[in-house]
DNA sequence: CCAGACGTTGTT
DNA sequence: GTCTGG
DNA sequence: CCAGACGTTGTT
DNA sequence: GTCTGG
């Protein structure tokens, strides 16, 4: 039996830009290196709404892709180092945290991502309390509509003493959903296609509607450690291992040692 | 009034 | 920025 | 989320 | 144990 696990604290977004651009109808957002091993405090695109003026009017909005950092850092804060706890925003506070509240009103994004990693925690007697990473992705095949996810995510911009502009986001998270219960008690908010709008463009109780866990379908499949080091990239770190339980690599042996 | 926090995860 | 604690 | 650091002196 | 960096 497999228990508690970790959040979402590490994803993949390899969607070529272009692909993205189409499917969430955006224009802008910069190439990127596809990454296996999306960390807190690195840059990925989010999907946000812009307001469109025509001589002063308001006439509309679009959609725009901008790269932020992962951990939202407030507009008031006094430094960046918020943003190392602030990478996930429980839903059913965020209306009311200082760092959240105004970016829920104002700031809703998209984050999209192919798929996340979770690290369960087998038990005592299998596996003495080792974790073990996870690959959750949306399955096509099963009838999901989309080949990424989104996530629901918050930004805001900040200004340092330079006054440079710092973008970055979080990502809002709920109840796991029952066919990821097993894996873990929490997981990110997903939006479907049909919530994408009203998410950015609702008003903040029509937000807060959509906050709840989706039930997929989802793949999920154990990986190698390997993720466990940001260092590490590339599509074998999603790739299904069959022996997620054996022991991790031997610790070499100190010379003038007791035994 | 000023000073200080402002967050999430998972923990026996 | 805005709220809580002292 | 995990990995890795966590300290001082004085020093070409 | 706890914080920082990625």
């Amino acid at each position: 039996m497999i228990s508690l696990a970790s959040m979402c604290g590490r994803y993949a977004i390899t969607t070529p830009i272009e692909a993205m651009r189409e499917i969430f109808d955006a224009v802008g957002g910069p190439e990127f290196q596809p990454r296996y091993n999306h960390a807190p405090t690195l840059m990925a695109p989010v999907v946000k709404t812009v307001p469109i003026f025509d001589k002063g009017e308001r006439t509309g909005h679009r959609r725009v892709i901008d790269l932020a950092r992962w951990g939202l850092v407030p507009s008031w804060a006094k430094s960046v180092d918020i943003g190392n706890h602030t990478i996930n925003a429980r839903s059913d506070t965020v209306r009311e945290k200082p760092s959240y509240r105004g970016a829920f009103r104002h700031h809703r994004c998209l984050v999209p991502a192919d798929g996340f990693y979770e690290w369960t925690t087998a038990t005592a007697e299998k596996g003495g309390g080792r974790k073990q990473p996870v690959w959750i992705a949306p399955d096509q095949l099963a009838g999901f509509a989309e080949p990424l996810f989104a996530f629901a995510g918050l930004f805001d911009i900040w200004h340092s003493l330079d006054g440079t502009e710092l973008h970055s986001y979080t990502i809002v998270t709920t109840d796991a959903s029952p066919s990821l219960a097993n894996y873990h008690h929490r997981m990110p908010v997903i939006l479907d296609r049909a919530g994408w709008e009203t998410w950015m463009t609702g008003t903040p109780a029509e937000a807060a509607a959509l906050m709840r866990p989706h039930d997929g379908p989802f793949r999920v499949h154990p990986v190698s450690t390997a993720v466990n080091n940001v260092r590490n990239d590339g599509p074998r770190l999603i790739e299904k291992v069959d022996n997620p339980d054996a022991p991790p690599p031997k610790p070499k042996p100190v010379q003038g040692s007791l035994f």
